[in-house]
Formats: structure tokens, sequence, C-alpha cells
DNA sequence: TCAATTATGCTCATTTTGAGTATAAATGGA
DNA sequence: TCCATTTATACTCAAAATGAGCATAATTGA
């Protein structure tokens, strides 16, 4: 219990979503000079900072600008060789999930400054209009050579990416990220120094700074797993909405469609929404206006919404 | 993005769980001259440790000596103040959840180096024989009075102590334990010097060293709720065990008893288990002996249990 | 006016769940 | 030996939840 400890930097990187023109967006800062994106982040100074809650409200709203609805604590990463560059220093880096009912332009807005859509960094993630084609085409290929080399890895390549029977779990996004890392399927594996080449032709998504696509998986995998015991999905909806945007909004986090009628007695059985009486007039017929009724007067207040994408579908890959 | 940092300590401090003796038991250490007892801790080392698992682990089997079973991240605290007596410091406190199977004596045993029954930490959490008593009779008039100080803070009551038409729910021992410690009804409010007398005669539970007790409820909290979606509880069971016996440790981490023939139905179900063709012999009937069964074969291979303690019961207070 | 579009209402078979009753297989004392 | 006690296991049954779809309503735009 003696031994040094060298000075530890502590970086807040939040991943601030919203759902806004059909997307599920994260917010991403450009720097000037550097081709890649990042997170809002920021030191946790302890002197200045109560909280490291505290620390990262100041450094979303001096880089972003954005109001945010919901704040949660994600993961604390330390591994070194994850945060490229900074070799010397050693950084842990404590990622946030943030979301933001936000629709307006923020403060930081610029072209190169600005919300980015989700699946853009995780394409395989999306499984709304179909299971992605470059699963098939190019991620499990590249897996299985990869296999070759890593034999005892089979069980987590199976598990994450629902192969031989296993079924696609959506709230493995990390895990899946983890494994492309491993793999050098993605950019960030040569950035840190892993590889000295990627193990296709082409990287798999658009990389970000740092670990921030690892922060930004984790977010979207614990995102998609709470949405099912708890209510956070209102914190990405607007004051009042139909219930095609909110099953939209749904669809767009879980990356999966779900059956209309169905979502609709889900969310009225829930007893989270109030009808405003107004209505929506756009394409067919009027959609009815919901608010969110006060916690008080919902029954079960802090249950989620159990969506559900059906029964499983079989994958090309899987042995039926 | 300049202002100086001062140095900062990453303090990885674990909380062990097993299921021995009918109880759920937590190891905990008991350090020489200090009456209260704490989690296995230590400082996270970058040079040494190359993650903080690394780290943990060498704390943990230096100064307990106990296999883990199952790690896991819980949370990363950076509050001031509740880290009593490290005033010139700043100390993060990084919180890991970790289950063991051990069931004979570890390296540092000793009689007050030892486990800990967990609900002599939290009482008012073990619902198994029945509701409570000091929750009707102690804790929720103690948080009416304070309620009266803090009107904003009611909301806060009712979902986690299950208050006027809310459910208790399991899952928030942390909430609930945040909610005695800002009202001054544990030990370690008085430590922490937030008031100068407890707002009880008799303060809550067992108190720990700096922040181990929170750390311990946010333990109890994730593992209460991962159970139902992970096969998190196997990892507290040895090789081989009756049905009987799986379904008394899911009942020491949930805190409630379980419909016994709807658990076998539950669990057979699920795959995770096959028949050894032993028996266990004791009062009754032998019973069946199983054992877990490779993770390949099982169907659903990373579904839990999702136990339930049957319909809602009506507390005492709640109108009806 | 009609085709297209979207929302909403409703049915129906299955599955899951909560709560029992019934039966089986052991022990231990009278 | 017999029987009360204990525990395990099997099975039933109603209620609720779920997955899937059909039917109808209320719009817009051509």
């Amino acid at each position: 219990m003696s031994a040094p400890s060298s000075e530890i930097f502590i970086d807040l990187s939040t991943a601030i979503l919203r759902s806004h023109d059909s997307c599920l967006q994260c917010r991403l800062v450009g720097d000037e000079g550097v081709d890649l994106h990042r997170l809002p982040r920021g030191p946790f100074m302890p002197h200045i900072h109560r909280t490291m809650e505290t620390g990262l409200r100041q450094w979303v709203s001096e880089q972003v600008g954005v109001d945010l609805a919901h704040i949660e604590q994600l993961y604390t990463f330390a591994d070194q060789g994850r945060h490229s560059g900074e070799t010397d220093r050693h950084v842990v880096s404590v990622g946030y999930l943030a979301l933001s009912r936000t629709h307006d332009a923020a403060d930081g807005e610029t072209a190169a400054n600005n919300w980015g859509d989700i699946y853009d960094y995780f394409p395989w993630e999306d499984w709304r209009t179909d299971r992605p084609d470059m699963l098939d085409a190019i991620i499990l290929p590249a897996l299985d050579k990869w296999l070759k080399k890593n034999p005892n890895q089979i069980d987590r390549v199976r598990l994450a990416f629902g192969r031989d029977g296993a079924q696609w779990d959506e709230e493995f996004v990390l895990e899946r990220y983890e494994l492309l890392y491993q793999a050098a399927l993605v950019a960030e594996a040569v950035h840190d120094g892993r590889v000295t080449q990627p193990a296709t032709q082409r990287p798999l998504g658009t990389p970000l700074q740092l670990d921030h696509r690892r922060i930004l998986a984790t977010a979207l995998g614990r995102l998609r797993g709470k949405l099912k015991y708890r209510p956070v999905i209102f914190d990405l909806m607007p004051p009042r909405f139909t219930l095609r945007a909110l099953q939209a909004t749904t669809e767009l986090v879980m990356g999966a469609n779900l059956h209309k009628q169905n979502f609709r007695r889900l969310v009225e059985k829930s007893g989270f929404l109030e009808p405003t009486g107004t209505m929506e007039r756009a394409r067919g017929r009027p959609a009815e206006i919901f608010r969110i009724r006060a916690t008080q007067a919902a029954e079960r207040p802090l249950a989620g919404l159990r969506v559900s994408a059906g029964r499983a579908r079989p994958s090309k890959f899987s042995p039926k």
C-alpha cells in the first residue's frame, strides 16, 4: 500500500444523444487541425468541481451548450494505449451518457462541430430496414479469419454477433465494438498502434478521437438496455408528441422495428402518457398528441417499455 | 481546458459477495485500531497496473486471498466529504462488485477480518420473512420528519421506499441508502461531518469505513438488477447444487421469497442446468443435483432468470 | 371522388406468469 | 412397522402478457 502513485488525470467525456431528423444523433466536436471528431470532454478538477457531474456540465456547456435532460455515468476506462498520443501522462477516462431534447441550434454549432448520426459510427447496429449486409459480407468473414489466430475467442464472437444459434442481442454494442477493435477492423486499432494495417480494405464505421467511439458504444448499449426497465425514452422526446414519434425514437435507439399496434398497447397500458386533446395533421389520419403524465399519477412510475422486436429472426449464417 | 489539475488518487474498492451459511456475505477487512470494517481496497497505480481490474485483483489477493468468479465495475464516486479524514488529497473511489464461490477459509481470515452478513448493513432490505418492521416503526416516520425540512425530496422518498401507491423496487438499494445518509439516519453521516448527531437514537445498520457502505449498496442493487437478465447467479454457486440451493441463493440476493414450483419451472425452461443423476439426501425426499450446462449448449445463453416475488403486496402505509 | 396514407380499434392464438393442488420419496419417532 | 413430517417434484388452471394480423377511420393529394 506504499508504492508511489504517479500523477493521474481524469478525463470526463460525454456522449450526448438526441433524436432528430429521423436519426439518433450524437453531439460531436471538431478540433482544428485534427480530422477525427471527439465527444465534449475536459479534465476533472477536484477543487473546482464538487462532483464529476459538475465538471461534466461545465465542459458540456462551454463546448457545446446543450441542455441535458438525463445524465448517467457509464464506465471508467483506465487501460493505457487507448488514449493515443498521451503516453507520458496517465489518463483515466470517465464516460457519461446524456440525453437531450434540444432541437434548435446550440452555441457551439458550426459545420464541423455538430451532431452526427450514431449509426455512422456503428453501421452494423442498425437493423431497422434489415439485418445489415455488412455483417455477412464483411464482418463475420473477417472475424472468422481472426478467429483462426485466436480460436479461444470463439465464444465471445458467438455471443456478441449471435452466431451458431445464439441470438443477436441489441445490448451488446460495446462487446461487438471491442471485438472489432481487437480484430483490427476499426480504424482506432491502427491509431492506437495495435497494428500497422487494418484487417480489411476499409475500416468499419467512422472513427473518433481517443477512446470516444468506445464510450459511444457503451452509451448506446446502456441506453438500449435501460429503455426496457426505466422510462428514459421520454428524455429524448419533446414535451408533446404523437405515439408514432415515440415509436420512431424507440426504434432509433433499439436499431429495430416494432409492431405499431402492439407498441401503442404497451404505451397506453404503461400509464406514462396522457392525451392532450389536440391532433397532429400530416399525411394520413390525424394522430393524437400526448404529453408525459406527472410521475405522481403514474401507476408503475419506473417501469420501462419492455420493447421487443418480435420473435427471433433466423440469420442467414445460423444453421437453422 | 488549461486549469491546473491537482494530484488525484484513485482508490479501488471491491465488494466481494458469496452465499454461505444461509447468508449473503461480504468480505470485510478490519484495520488495527479502527473499529469500522472496510472493503478490500488499494490505490490504482498506473505504471504497475495495466488496467484497474489488474490492480483490484492485486489488492484482493494480498488482503483477503479470495477466488473471484465474476468481476464488474460499479461506479466511480468523486464527491468530496465522503472520504472522511482525507481532506488534503483528492480521492476518487472506483467501486467493484465481485462474486465468489469460495467456501473454505481464505488467507487473511481472522476473527475480525472475515465475512459479514450483508443484511447487517442493510436490515431494511431483507424482506424474506416479511416486510421489515423497522420500515414502518423507524425509517418512514424519521423520513417524514426529515421531509418537513426538505419537502422537495418527497418524490425521491416515495419512489425509493415505495410509498403512496408506489411499489417497493428491490433494485433501489443505493437510492434508499443515500436518502438515509442525507437524512442522517446512518452513522456515516456523522462521520463525514454532515451533522453532529444522528437523527434517530440508534443509527440504522452497521457502518463501514469511508464510503464503503455506499459501494456495498451499489453492489447489492446492481446484482439484484442483473440477476433478471444475465445468468450471474451461477457465479455464486458451487459446481453442483440442488434447485433448492439455487433458489435459496436467489432469495438471499433478492431479499424476497420465491414460489418454489414456479422457480423450478423457470430454471428448467432456461436450459442453463443439466441433471447430474446423483441425489442429495437430507430431510425429506432426495433432491436431484444439477450442474451448469456448458454455455455452448444453452439456448438463450445470456438471459437471466426474471425472478419475481409475486404480485405486489400492499404496504401498511399505502392507502390501498 | 378515389387511391394512398397513416392512425386507431379489435381479435385471436400462444406463451408466460402467479398460485395452487396432488403426489412422491425420504426421515425419524412411537 | 407405521405414520406424521418433511422436502421434492409433477401437474393444473386461470389470468395476464405477447406476437401477429385484420378491419376500420380519418385524413391528403391527384
